[in-house]
DNA sequence: TAGGGAAGTAAGAGCGCTCTCACGACGCAG
DNA sequence: CTGCGTCGTGAGAGCGCTCTTACTTCCCTA
């Protein structure tokens, strides 16, 4: 049995080969668009026809070391992966997007346990992909070093509070949130308060900061409460903020979901928005348009941190030079809650 | 240069054999946890350990032609996938979690344009994934004929419309449906309309037919309106159904969006929820806890749908015969809607 | 017309692994 | 003490592809 005959039922290059009458040198040439004469340009794809072939990945991967395959790892925690919030959600499609166009596969791991850290790192060690993706992963996370001694290309979508810092894509949050706050100021609001995220992610801490650079501009005092970006501790946060200072008559929350959590609060407690008290929540999530009232909110290019992530990791893999910060802007969407 | 010190870096199995002091075979049979004599298992374990040996992937997967590779192909309609319901996201959850424990990849294909059905077949053709879950795909979709055909295991999330039914996972709408209209009959509804999904969907149709069979039963008659499971086709619906029967007391929508959107058309309306008519949605999405009233509703377990979908594939991977068809259980949400 | 270069092609090595096959060592029964 | 089965091992083929090397062919220039 030779070689072109042989098989597991799927052609081969060889195959490909002795049916056009040429090498399989001259055949691989052809399939990856190298120049040949006409004459054996076209046999060649004529074979190809016939026999439906198509090139066999892990054979091509064992010579090239590409796999085309890149990884996006994504924290499992239930609290904000796949719940309310269509981050995540939103992140694969743009990197989809951009990866299809690229023609490279995505391979999605989710990082729980610990030993799911060991297996993503085993199997980046395998070179099964070309490069990472990394997104929301906690400052002590030790993923990012480790990858950088395996030596594959990596993006996060924020700044790592860890020591190491890969090169990463992330929103104006320190901008965004000073922008929401002028608003209320420029509107006539003069107690302002906010909600605030947790303080150990990038979020969080941005967010807090550009309350209080706007708010320190105009020598106002700030009021804060923390939450940890559900809708109940929004309330929660939005309960003990009123409390504190009934006379309150506008709140910045860090995010749509905990604005959410206030709506409902101030509702419980009789305040109209935005008569009494203006709401400006973090996000601009589909749920924003459908509360009661919608919410003005603060928009971050979601599908777009995973577009520009993409590109960014495609781009280190080729080799090129990338500026290691990459920042998206926000932008203020104005409904009727402030 | 000899083999065993050669490479692009990173140690193979015959770098591991060389300095274990056995041959390559050898190494392999430990690496892959075969029997072999206590005193080289050990030596090679050390070997493997020293070096940081990790198995090449694409090497393994030419020979064994395997790749430990499973695609999930989910349509990238902007109106369902990536927006307001979590459907997706918890059916890769789920599939990830049953991936994980075999210790598999998860390849993630959003299938748009028929360019990129297109790169799905061919992707898949070149054997670079073991078997295929498709999601939601529409009837008239090639694509399941297409895998079958090139003859890799295919499971999807629903029976399939179109001529070809591979193994599906569904659950159980037709009676979940029921169940919820039995639910507003129990509590002495009398006038319960509906407002169905789209008719070409297989939650649309079921859940009409549940809807039907539960109101035959009682020899009452049905009311209809129809969305496409969008929050603002629920409240066009709701406005409809009140223009055409003003004494409803109950209504069923065949999604928890749509639910909402019900909820709130009710409200302009100046309908209390649930004195003056109750209403039951589906899925139980995040959002219904947080509608105003609460939202009763039929639960369908998302991720556990996509356990099962990647627990039937792996079982087809493995060469073992399953039930083509898997019927997940439904289940009443009693909150304050109804 | 002869020589030099360019361009296309074939041959073959090798990517890192698994798996078959043949062999040697050992234990046991006859 | 011999013969047979068993078990672990090493050698080597081969998975399907790319890429280097060396060759052939052809055209252009002197």
């Amino acid at each position: 049995m030779n070689r072109a005959s042989a098989g597991r039922g799927r052609p081969t290059l060889d195959s490909v080969a002795a049916r056009a009458g040429v090498s399989r040198a001259t055949a691989s040439r052809v399939v990856n668009g190298m120049t040949v004469t006409p004459t054996s340009a076209e046999s060649v794809r004529r074979a190809v026809e016939e026999l439906g072939y198509v090139p066999n990945h892990a054979a091509r991967t064992l010579v090239t070391q590409r796999t085309d395959l890149l990884a996006l790892v994504l924290p499992e925690a239930t609290t904000r992966v796949f719940s309310d919030d269509q981050f995540f959600p939103g992140v694969i499609h743009g990197v989809s997007q951009q990866l299809e166009a690229a023609d490279k596969q995505l391979v999605l791991m989710l990082a729980g346990s610990p030993a799911s850290h060991d297996r993503i790192e085993r199997s980046i060690a395998a070179h099964h992909v070309d490069g990472v993706m990394l997104a929301s992963l906690h400052g002590a996370d030790p993923l990012p070093a480790a990858l950088t001694r395996i030596g594959i290309p990596v993006v996060c979508n924020e700044r790592s509070l860890g020591p190491t810092s890969p090169p990463y894509v992330g929103v104006d949050n320190v901008g965004g949130a000073a922008t929401a706050v002028r608003h209320l100021l420029d509107t006539g609001r003069t107690r302002i308060a906010t909600i605030a995220g947790p303080q150990d992610m990038i979020g969080g801490i941005d967010r807090l900061t550009g309350y209080r650079d706007a708010l320190r501009d105009s020598a106002r005092r700030s009021i804060i409460a923390v939450g940890d970006f559900t809708l109940d501790s929004g309330a929660v946060a939005m309960r003990q903020l009123l409390a504190d200072d009934p006379a309150l008559d506008a709140v910045f929350v860090a995010s749509d979901l905990m604005a959410d959590g206030a709506l409902q609060a101030l509702r419980q407690a009789g305040r109209r928005v935005p008569d009494d008290i203006a709401v400006i929540g973090f996000d601009d999530i589909a749920l924003a348009q459908y509360t009661d009232p919608p919410l003005t909110t603060i928009r971050q290019p979601i599908m777009e941190i995973g577009r520009q992530m993409a590109r960014q990791l495609l781009r280190l893999i080729a080799g090129e030079e990338i500026e290691p910060i990459m920042t998206l802007p926000t932008e203020l969407v104005v409904r009727r809650s402030a």
